[in-house]
DNA sequence: AAATTAAAAACGAACGTCCGTTTGTGAAGC
DNA sequence: GCTTCACAAACGGACGTTCGTTTTTAATTT
């Protein structure tokens, strides 16, 4: 009764959804035409209206194949950050930062597509009660923090965490989609070392910042470490 | 023999171009037709080509109309920021850029179809060599910064001003154009707040800290009481 | 294993609409 | 009275989508 296996129809779409993505990150939603996605993916304008309603119907299509992609990898970010505010972990956690927005730079072209056409409605789950998640995500950590009594006080570590992910992350849009052409004035890597640097001492009392710096020297936490 | 006055002409462009402007960051360059733009700015479809040589003519003359608007504005702003680390000045400076977001929004928006269709081409140089503008901007405040002895050792105030700067026009950005409805978890003057302390904790040393604060207190209402 | 078959998939022409731009023709201003 | 501005009609093409037909497919029957 069905003809094709659900495998080769998956195949079928992802080349599709290829070819439309990369027209739409070059050159914008509306100035990309179904002629010219059919052309790209090697089939017929018709044909594409057998795998897709319309063409906003491959738009939300590759940003939903996109989602779930992104969302696992924001998971296996956060669950490599044993403790927040380390200076260490932060830088790791920046570079990671930097990995997701160098290797799913469409993706966030994307998110400029839809805040334009769309009113940012595909994307706008993103950033909405960003900080809740995270703390939620850091419960445990926070609290450890909390009760050694390492933090400033008035600062909460939820706001601060969400605050140097929110600026790394605009960094690295700002460096990668923008042209930023290194418009902090030093090396990726530098960045991510001050960010992580004033961040930790913005959110550490005293006491807590001698305690992560002391914890960190003696201690082999990475393998990559000589 | 030019026939209109060059007052009228620019009476008419403005208009033109208000009426553009407000259907391109509503729903896109491409998605505006030549014949919307004509219809809100109460003219002639053939009308337009006699001010503008192409619909793209139209966008740049918008971008280049605003730029020099954003641009004295952004002087305004840093000339108000006397002492760039200062917790009360900082915060100011953070209302001055919500302020500046939420009235020029549809500059941002415009920013993004730049980044999308246009490669970023007119609004790059928003970006380059950002932290060199600031550090030449404020080359005596920060000067002065660091004979006082005030900055903890290996952060550049130039840095950390270009981070604090980026940090709340990225912040403002998110909540006005992406819909972050409160992303950070609290309300827009607590996030300035929060992050001014940040960022000086982050970048004064205890004394450069400590002074701050005195420098500032006059009245008895002590922060530090606890 | 070969032939049959009916539904699914591929196709491209066709549809109606809208696009950016050009052109020609009066109206208005120095 | 010549130049410029305003306008609407017109042009050629491209748009998203539909539709009818042909081809392919995999299960079913020989």
């Amino acid at each position: 009764m069905p003809k094709l296996s659900a495998d080769v129809i998956e195949t079928n779409k992802c080349r599709i959804e290829t070819a439309a993505k990369e027209l739409f990150i070059t050159r914008g939603f509306h100035a990309t035409s179904m002629r010219d996605i059919a052309a790209r993916a090697d089939t017929s304008l018709g044909n594409l209206y057998n795998y897709y309603r319309t063409k906003e119907g491959i738009l939300e299509s590759i940003i939903a194949r996109y989602q779930t992609t992104i969302d696992a990898r924001l998971q296996e970010m956060f669950a490599d950050v044993d403790r927040p505010f380390d200076a260490a972990t932060l830088k790791r956690f920046g570079r990671s930062i930097k990995s997701m927005v160098d290797e799913h730079k469409d993706y966030w072209l994307l998110m400029y597509i839809d805040v334009l056409e769309f009113e940012n409605s595909h994307f706008r789950k993103m950033f909405v009660g960003l900080s809740t998640k995270l703390r939620k995500q850091f419960a445990s950590e926070f609290g450890e923090l909390k009760a050694e009594g390492s933090l400033v006080e008035g600062v909460d570590p939820a706001f601060g965490f969400t605050a140097v992910y929110m600026q790394f992350f605009s960094y690295f849009l700002v460096e990668k989609l923008f042209g930023g052409n290194r418009h902090f004035g030093i090396s990726d890597e530098q960045v991510i070392d001050k960010l992580a640097d004033i961040y930790c001492r913005g959110v550490l009392n005293a006491d807590g910042y001698a305690n992560m710096v002391a914890a960190h020297v003696p201690k082999n936490r990475s393998p990559r470490s000589t």
